[in-house]
DNA sequence: AAGATCACTTGCATTATGCAAGCTAGTGAC
DNA sequence: GTCACTAGCTTGCATAATGCAAGTGATCTT
C-alpha cells in the first residue's frame, strides 16, 4: 500500500507537513524548542513508545531539523538540538498554540506566550514584515508564486475547478 | 493497541493536533481555505482516496472546522465550507506556508502570500499583537497560562528535567 | 558484583491508510 | 423509459504505521 507522499507536490505547505505532518512530529518539536534535549526526556515528556520516537528523531534528523550530537563518550550518549530550520519552526509552534487558546480552552488557556523579561503576556499575530499590516484573509491571500510551474500555476499544485481563462502569467487569480 | 490520543493533554499546541494532526487533515483545510466546497473537488485536488477523505472530512466536521450544508435537494449534494474556527486557522497555515518557502523551496517559493488588491508580496512575521514586537526566541517564551492546573504548573503539561525548587505560582520559569 | 540509567532494538498485536470496486440518487440524451 | 453519466459516498481487502512489552549493551553507582 505505502502511506501517500506530500514530497513531489509544489505546495510548500505539503512539503512542511512531509516533514512534520506525521504523528507526534510536532510535539518532538515542541519539546525541542522548550530546551529538551535527550532520549529518555522526550519519552517522559510525550508518553511516546520509544520504538515510535527512535523513528521520529531519526526522520526528524533526516529533514534536518534536529541534529544528533555526541555529548559523552564514555558512556555514549547523544543528544538531540534544533537546527537553524528546526528552531525557525517556531512561528508556527507559536500560531499553533495561539489557535488552540482561541478556540480549545474552554477553561482558559494553559500555555501562553510571554515577554521572557517581564513576564507579560503576548497575543500572537501574523503581519506583513514591510507594512507591518495584518495578514487577514480577504485583504490578503495565498497565490502562484516565480517557481510556479506552467502546469500549476495559478492553483498551487491544486487541481481545483476547471478554469477556461488563460493564466497572464505572473500572477493567477487564486482562491481564498 | 489503538492510537494515543493529545485531547487530555494540556497544551494547546497537543490540543490543536487533536483536531488537525493526521495526515490530510490541513491540507484539507488548506484547500477549503481556497475556496474547495465540494467532496470531488477535495479528492482531485489532493488524489485522496474517497474512504480517506469522507472520513477526514467527518472528522473536521466534528471537530467543528468544516461545516457540512446541503446546497441541493433534487439531486442530493452537500458541501464543505470553513466554519469561524476553522477560517481562523489560516495563520498556521500561513506560517506553515511561509517556513516552507525558507528552508524547502530550493528553486524559489511556488505560492506567496499576497496583497489582494495590488498583488504586492507579503513576508508573514509573527508579532505581538498589542506591542507590535517581533514574536521572536529569546526575547519570547511560552509560560504557563493562567489554567494550567498545579500538577503541570510550570512545565506545560510536560514532564521535563527534575527541578526541586518549588514554582512560586504565578509564572513558572519554564524552558524556551 | 549487583543494581540503576540511558538509549535504544526486537516481536508481535492493533489501527490507519490505500486501492479498487460498488452503490445510491439523481440528470440529461435518445 | 432505459442508457449512460455524475456526485458523493461505502465496502472489502491488502499493506503500512503505531503501540506495548520486553530485551540489549554500555556505562555508572553502591
Amino acid at each position: 500500500m505505502r502511506r501517500k507522499s506530500f514530497g513531489n507536490m509544489q505546495c510548500p505547505i505539503a512539503r512542511s507537513l512531509e516533514r512534520v505532518g506525521e504523528w507526534w512530529s510536532i510535539l518532538i518539536l515542541r519539546d525541542a524548542a522548550l530546551g529538551l534535549t535527550r532520549f529518555d526526556q522526550f519519552q517522559e515528556s510525550l508518553g511516546i513508545a520509544p520504538n515510535i520516537l527512535a523513528r521520529r528523531l531519526k526522520a526528524l534528523v533526516e529533514a534536518g531539523l534536529l541534529e544528533r550530537r555526541r555529548y559523552s563518550d564514555k558512556p555514549p550518549r547523544d543528544e538531540y538540538v534544533l537546527t537553524p530550520a528546526g528552531s525557525d519552526f517556531r512561528p508556527v509552534l507559536w500560531a499553533l498554540l495561539a489557535w488552540g487558546n482561541r478556540h480549545f480552552a474552554p477553561e482558559g488557556p494553559s500555555v501562553v506566550i510571554v515577554d521572557s523579561k517581564t513576564g507579560v503576556e503576548a497575543e500572537p499575530m501574523l503581519v506583513d514584515r514591510r507594512s507591518g499590516r495584518p495578514l487577514v484573509a480577504p485583504h490578503f491571500r495565498s497565490a502562484s508564486g516565480p517557481a510556479a510551474d506552467a502546469r500549476t500555476r495559478g492553483r498551487h499544485g491544486v487541481v481545483a475547478a476547471k478554469r477556461s481563462d488563460a493564466e497572464p502569467a505572473a500572477q493567477g487569480r487564486d482562491g481564498d
